[in-house]
DNA sequence: GTTGAGAATGTAAGCGGTTCCAATCTCTGG
DNA sequence: CCAGAGATTGGAACCGCTTACATTCTCAAC
């Protein structure tokens, strides 16, 4: 089924046909409704790719994440997608692993399909190749990290804040000794993320004990963190994770031992996605805007149908918001032995 | 940056280029190199949209799912996925949220892309148009139900299989009081697993005693429909679930309701995704192996190497397995009222 | 009935590849 | 040294659609 037949059997030329289907105004009442019938009877699908080459309006986004399997990165995903079918855009997505080589080989394959524009939810750092792309479609960037590329929009929640919420919260608490659980820390966004607790719990306690440990991300890889700390010997009252899903594998780990949350250890993790909700005992945790996230990213890809003279705006940093549930308590009532030993 | 580029920059043919891109024999050594380099030179990147126009190798595999974020789904999608990859192709996703009407448009969008197959990974009952399409290139139904398709090659779990050990286990544990919990029962293949649990309890204990309850899929849908069925005063001792997403909401409202999982009541799941085994306690469920899933529907889409004389196989079942965790135990030791009485 | 502006529709040139077929090379054997 | 088979490479048509430009209609005003 192509424009031809559609044309011969609504008896007009495929110029007419396509002003219909791309509502361009200018074709008479009659002869539209002569076309979509001969669209209707034949159903008629447009090919995508010959109007993309042609030159059409392009239709389709892409968009780049980290580990779908995470519901952090979905419920992005999901958002941009509910965001951009509203406007008639359709999503191409590409998942990297968190592996930098997939990245680029990603954006490649995307970019092979003339995207309207691209949209890189990923903690890797991004190669210098996207300033160029940048150039030629509109881009952006979540999580980036520091790195500012030019012509690239920048989006990200503010951890550093979301993380010093959580810190305080914890050593208002009480909690002195505490663990900080990760994964591929060696990855820019992540690894800073990281050193914002370290910092963060540092200058809120000086006299904290800590302990980072990292591993892949996934329940699996916070089970096996979290066993990584007590095998250690370290004994912490709190355990924060880089995300809600380790969190759950460090809860599983806990229950395993017999150690109580949050009797005798407290646990955070970050993102609130849903099963945050329902992990037991339910997570306390920051909470990340996902669906503003995603569409702000939207937003940010589809040029606005009113004036385009409004240029991206370069960055915007998205507020995290405590979310306090079960997870977390006082510590147990012994960390008195130094002051009482001093009495 | 354009094959023709290439081509002057290398001091060739485009139709050379061309050949070199395809990996097509018969290029002098020379040639190639200097092709290459020019491509890497120009970082030049192919138009997958006027490559498949041009009626070359269609490089992509359509996908639609009900539900992406269900982890069940998700996985059969990545496992597709990396199958895909592994042979050179590329997915284009779509999500239905079980609206039959998303399904045909979903359709449609990724037919305008020209993909070389399909695959529908939904649960609702698939419009007769599948039929039509799978005469132009290959489809795949994961789950389809009943109806069979003409030409469209059929992938299913064996849920009734499944749901028969999860019912006979349970029952041989001494269950006689169960619930069943699921979701848009309307929908053809998902009423099919609730009539499934209905005739196989109905069989295995002729005076157990049943409700069964619906809603919306997810964590949330769960935890509401274990809500009703306590709300209606029926004392199950154990509830099967239509999948592990939906069981892990009911674990929350026994939880939150003081009632003990497995002491009170048993609780079963389906599918074994990951959070199975990561729940509290971790739930007892039939494993469905979605990467092997995955594996079948990528192996049937992408024409085989080898000759392609070996037409599609009709129908494929696979079979689950139950995983027996810590969500499951006898029921307490007071159902024997109706026997104490007789005697 | 003409005329002419504006509306409606048709014509045809690409968009960036692939591939058939013809043209040109490269060699081997006589 | 030349013919001719086989290996390389170039030329150009075409894939299905959009769009600038040309052509044809329509109809009000003269």
């Amino acid at each position: 089924m192509t424009l031809e037949d559609v044309a011969n059997r609504a008896r007009v030329s495929t110029a007419t046909v396509s002003r219909v289907l791309n509502g361009v105004s200018g074709v008479r009442a009659a002869t539209r409704a002569r076309v979509l019938r001969a669209i209707e009877e034949l159903d008629y699908t447009p090919d995508l790719n010959a109007r993309s080459l042609a030159g059409g309006q392009l239709r389709s986004l892409g968009v780049v994440v980290s580990n779908i399997a995470n519901p952090f990165f979905l419920d992005i995903f999901r958002s941009i997608e509910a965001s951009a079918r509203q406007r008639g855009f359709d999503l191409i997505v590409a998942n990297t692993d968190y592996e930098p080589d997939r990245l680029a080989s990603s954006i490649n394959t995307i970019l092979g399909r003339r995207v309207a524009g691209l949209a890189l939810v990923v903690s890797e750092t991004v190669p210098p190749v996207v300033a160029r792309i940048a150039a030629e479609l509109p881009v952006v960037l979540y999580d980036g990290g520091a790195h500012r590329l030019k012509g690239v929009m920048n989006i990200r929640a503010n951890y550093r804040g979301g993380m010093h919420r959580i810190v305080e919260y914890l050593c208002a608490l009480g909690h002195r000794r505490m663990a900080f659980i990760g994964h591929h820390t060696r990855l820019g966004p992540l690894h800073e993320r990281r050193q914002a607790f370290l910092s963060i719990a540092e200058e809120y306690a000086p006299q904290v004990k800590l302990m980072t440990v990292a591993n892949v991300d996934g329940m699996a890889g916070g089970q096996q963190a979290m066993g990584q700390v007590l095998d250690s010997g370290f004994r912490p009252t709190a355990v924060a994770c880089v995300n809600d899903l380790m969190a759950v594998g460090a809860l599983r780990e806990l229950h395993m031992r017999g150690i109580a949350v949050p009797g005798d250890v407290s646990v955070t993790g970050f993102d609130n996605i849903s099963l945050a909700e329902f992990a037991t005992p339910p997570l306390t945790t920051a909470d990340v805007p996902r669906e503003m996230i995603g569409r702000l990213i939207c937003d940010a890809l589809v040029p606005p149908v009113g004036g385009d003279g409004t240029r991206l705006r370069k960055e915007i940093v998205v507020e995290t918001q405590l979310i306090v549930r079960e997870s977390t308590a006082r510590p147990a009532a012994r960390p008195r032995r130094r002051t009482s030993s001093s009495r």
